[in-house]
DNA sequence: GCGTATAACTTATCAGCGTTAAGTTATGGT
DNA sequence: ACCATAACTTAACGCTGATAAGTTATACGC
């Protein structure tokens, strides 16, 4: 076992210039391994490591710590929810439907995919020193989204005429609570009756907005 | 220092039906060193030991594990939470100015308290299995207080003729996700306008409910 | 006031954690 | 064919939460 292949017979070294070849494998055990454990905490430095067929220290020749390589993973996480919300907008003309589709499509996002984002929304992520603007945070060009589409909203007259960033927040808050209530349900021995009150909750939520 | 005192000249073993006073120091001191440090992960269970001048097995006696230590002391701040919504309501006798009140009281709470209140409601610690009922779940009273200001808002004309709890549930959402969200701008390093737009956002989420 | 059961706490130790320093080996340009 | 060095390993450090086994002080029955 001293030579170099682990059990998919994966040699153990790049060659030359592709040593982000383990990078991108070691980001990919990662997020597997924190889908299946469900927090950071219980996917040790060591698991990612022998689950690519490497040994510890070669993760640090990759990422500055556990902190910097947990919040790659979650920075990946959030190309996917952006496109999400993207594609919520499509085929949808009225800014207030709009802004009702993104609320729809960010719950969803929650609900579906409980372990993503509790690590993405849910849970604290260390923030390297490397990134410096809010531009490069995880989950801003996001919220511009909305922000863009309650701005749309404002300009056609729908929505209050009032900062759209506030009135962002407003809805922001709103659905991520939503989403951090019907998990807290789900974990809860008894339930409250969270789970089916999203059109409502988005009704008031949106209603508080217009014009 | 075989013998039993620490540098407050603590006797360190408690007379003998009295045993839970250790357990009461344990509990100050970890509430202590969690604020200051402002993380569970960051106050270990030998400090705490150490802190009230004991060893750290000793713990082990009055609590199954670190986690039901830190559950504990995040149930014991949630007594004062209960206490600042009830303590907002007095003195305020319109329903909607109630609301109102709630909401800042519970904002209030999660911004000044920020990892009891991560614990609490974002769901980080298991619940121990020794709670059965939602009664019994931290929180459930003070989401009661909410719903019965709401329902008395309902009655008396001011909110919209539905049913309290979903507009309670929409209120609950929005504060929490405005508590969280503040939290997650505060680690960030720019600064989102999250901070101050709490009046604004209540506003947009009563106004929602207005008849 | 003595004996003794046991509550209250300690000693010693465990496996696992994140991380680092120093060593090794394979690779590709010259 | 050489050799600089990218890519990875070996070995180890100090820390963590936790446990099993040992010790000591206390209070109650007699």
């Amino acid at each position: 076992m001293t030579t170099a292949s682990d059990a998919k017979g994966r040699p153990h070294r790049a060659p030359r210039g592709e040593g982000d070849r383990l990078r991108v494998e070691l980001l990919d055990a990662a997020e597997r391994l924190l889908a299946e454990k469900g927090s950071i905490e219980a996917v040790s430095v060591r698991a990612v490591a022998t689950a690519v067929g490497v040994t510890p220290p070669s993760i640090y020749l990759h990422f500055e710590d556990k902190d910097e390589l947990f919040f790659e993973v979650c920075r990946r996480g959030f190309l996917d929810f952006g496109a999400g919300l993207a594609a919520a907008l499509e085929g949808v003309e009225d800014p207030v439907e709009q802004v009702r589709a993104l609320g729809r499509a960010y719950v969803r996002f929650g609900l579906e995919r409980p372990e993503q984002y509790r690590i993405l929304f849910g849970q604290k992520v260390a923030i390297p020193g490397s990134i410096e603007t809010p531009d490069e945070l995880p989950g801003m060009q996001a919220f511009q989204v909305l922000v863009d589409a309650i701005e749309r909203g404002v300009e056609a007259g729908a929505f209050r005429d009032g900062d759209p960033v506030t009135m962002a927040i407003g809805l922001w808050a709103t659905t991520h609570g939503y989403v951090t209530l019907t998990h807290f349900e789900e974990d809860a021995p008894d339930e409250l009756p969270i789970g089916g009150a999203l059109e409502d909750v988005l009704d008031q939520a949106i209603h508080g907005i217009l014009a």
